[in-house]
This record gives structure tokens, C-alpha cells and sequence, in this order.
DNA sequence: GTCTATAGGCGGATAGAC
DNA sequence: GTCTATCCGCCTATAGAC
């Protein structure tokens, strides 16, 4: 996976990868039938193991309890700090981008067990949280999953911290602001 | 450009570059030093071209005369239906995202020339529109092109339309909401 | 299961004629 | 400036021994 992540999936080398594993070349061809087979039972294990992180991260319904704008600010600023900018994060992302036009199943995969469980904890959230009135809580959410996930793209994926500054925080607070307007209302 | 837009950097053949473009590899390589100073040039030029038709679009101050939400609502859905759908583009960030581990200067270029351009346009907007009082201009204009461009990504460029399925107007309207909050006050 | 050795092809890049 | 012809290396994949 480490030679895939670094040099993309058209540039990786099986005899780097059989040296990486510490096995002859003809050993990871009776493992697997050829270059794409590796390549996607890689992707769906990295997939998987993204999948239990998330999941497992935030508490379902212990989060009603708290203060909303609270809540929102911390998933917003975990998901900055924590997932989203770890370094394997990113060449994985890259990667998946990469080569969603050459393999679209790939990107599926993706999408299911990573963005779409988010989303979905997000939607949940915004549904049954009493305090929140969201008139559409699957755009909504859409809209809050997009804008850390974009800031991050830009900033740290294509290397646009030094164009385009903006402190994490800012970002954070106008977003959760917009979503639970602060207009005193004791 | 076709030939490294299908295939990405690493797979694209200076063979077929020749035959797409009629001439022998002598002949390109005479044109350019190898196969990076072609992609450099290659991917400059189309920055440029994507570049022209965005500061083409919006005209900067008839925009102040409009209804915020109108302008907004018309900005977002234009975004979503003309430029970001185009498949040339669609493949454009693919390369961009793919490679841009392994050539950051091109992913800078392409956030100094596309996403900065139009974050400007956008920040100046919310600056200046009187009938708008928005918090912080800056990180409102990154939340709205996030939530716009992470859409697309997911939708199109990721294969997740039929995923996580969402209407177009709803993300926009959502948006626009969000941004101008529509409780009447005539 | 794992190895060494090798087939066979296509890659980027160049020499040298015109 | 453009061509044909070619070099040489690395690539994926396999054959066959242990």
C-alpha cells in the first residue's frame, strides 16, 4: 500500500512492492492474479480500516445532552485536526481522486464507507437534536460536510495554505454560526 | 493534454502524445526537454484557458443592484450546472488531485489561477453588498465554495450520485438560506 | 508456498539523415 | 524542424525448481 500511496497506482512498481514486503515477485502473483486485483484489495482494506475510525469516534446519543453549537464545534474541529490531516489521510485521498475516472468502483467504495457514514451521522444529528430547527438536515449536512472537507483539500492537498490563508477556527465558527445563529435569544 | 487527461501523468505514452498530435516523438522532443516539461506546459496552458472563463462570468458591480439571494442562488447554480460538470474539468482535478503530491507547484497553480480567483470574486461580494451584513466575508465565501465544490466532487467526480443522492436546489437553497436567513422582515 | 531466472513488451529518450 | 530507426531500461507476468 505504501508504494500505491506514494507513487499512484500507474507509477507503482511490483518489484517494489514485493521488495517492501520482503517476498519475491512471483510470491505476490500467487497472492493475487495481477497489478489491479492487488491494487483493489488493498484499497477495500485501507477503505475498511478508515471505516472503523469513524464510526467509532463520536457517541450517537450522548451528544443530545450538550449544548448544539458545542457539538458542531467539536466534530468540526476534530475532523480539521484529527482524520482529515494525517499524512496516509491525504496520499489516500490523492489516490482514490486520482484514479476515480480509470476505477469508479473504487470511488464508490469510498464514498459508502466513508463520506456516506459521516453524512449520516451528521443527518441523524441534525434530525433529532431537539435545540436545532434545521429546515433540511440532508442539505445541511451536505453543506457542513463540504466546507471542512473542501478547506481541507484546498489548504492541505493542493498545498494553498500560503495562498489562501484562513485559520482553522474562523472557518469553524462562521460555519457553525450559520448553521445555529447566535442572536441572543435568553 | 487529451492523452494525460485520460491516462493521468505516470500512464500517459509520449507514443500516442505523438500520434495524437500528428507528429513524431522526435519532433516533440524537440518541443520540450522530456515528459515533465511537457505536462508543466501542458497543465499551465489549461490553467490559463479555465482561468479566462472565470473572470469572463460575473460582471463585478452591476451584481450590487440585484437581491442577494437572486445573485447568490444564480452564482451557485451556475457553478454547479456549467463549469464544475464539464468532464474536461472533471478530469483536470482528477490530474490536479492525483499528482499533487508529487507536483506541488502545479496544484498551487492551480489554486492561484481557479479556487482564489473566484474565492476573491466571492469575498468581495460579501464585503461590499450593502444589503448584506455577513460576519466574516472570508471564511463565509470558503464555506460556500466548499459546500459547491465538495458537492461536485462526491456527485460526479466520485461517482456518489446515486450514494447519496440530493438535488441540486436543495444543496443551493440550503446554502443560500443559510447565508441570507429568510425570516421575514419587511 | 516461495524462490530464481527470464520472457516479452512498452516506456522515455536520442542519433543522425534530410 | 521534422523524420525514421534505434538504444536501453524497467515493466508486468510466468515457468519451473525446491
Amino acid at each position: 500500500m505504501e508504494e500505491f500511496l506514494a507513487k499512484g497506482y500507474a507509477a507503482a512498481s511490483m518489484d517494489r512492492v514485493a521488495t517492501a514486503a520482503k517476498v519475491s515477485k512471483a510470491t505476490v502473483y500467487s497472492h493475487f492474479q495481477d497489478k489491479e486485483s492487488l491494487f483493489n484489495a488493498l484499497i477495500q482494506r485501507l477503505v475498511q480500516k478508515k471505516f472503523q475510525s469513524i464510526v467509532a469516534a463520536p457517541d450517537p446519543q450522548v451528544l443530545m445532552q450538550e449544548e448544539p453549537r458545542q457539538v458542531l464545534h467539536q466534530i468540526a474541529t476534530r475532523a480539521l485536526t484529527n482524520s482529515f490531516c494525517d499524512p496516509v489521510y491525504l496520499n489516500f485521498m490523492r489516490l482514490i481522486v486520482g484514479e476515480s475516472g480509470r476505477f469508479p468502483q473504487l470511488a464508490q467504495t469510498f464514498v459508502r464507507n466513508l463520506d456516506q457514514v459521516g453524512y449520516q451521522l451528521l443527518c441523524e444529528y441534525f434530525k433529532s437534536c431537539p435545540k436545532l430547527k434545521v429546515a433540511d438536515p440532508e442539505a445541511t449536512a451536505r453543506v457542513f460536510m463540504g466546507a471542512l472537507a473542501h478547506f481541507i483539500i484546498v489548504q492541505e492537498m493542493l498545498h494553498g495554505r500560503d495562498i489562501m490563508p484562513l485559520e482553522c477556527d474562523r472557518l469553524v465558527e462562521t460555519l457553525v454560526n450559520l448553521i445555529v445563529p447566535e442572536t441572543g435569544q435568553p
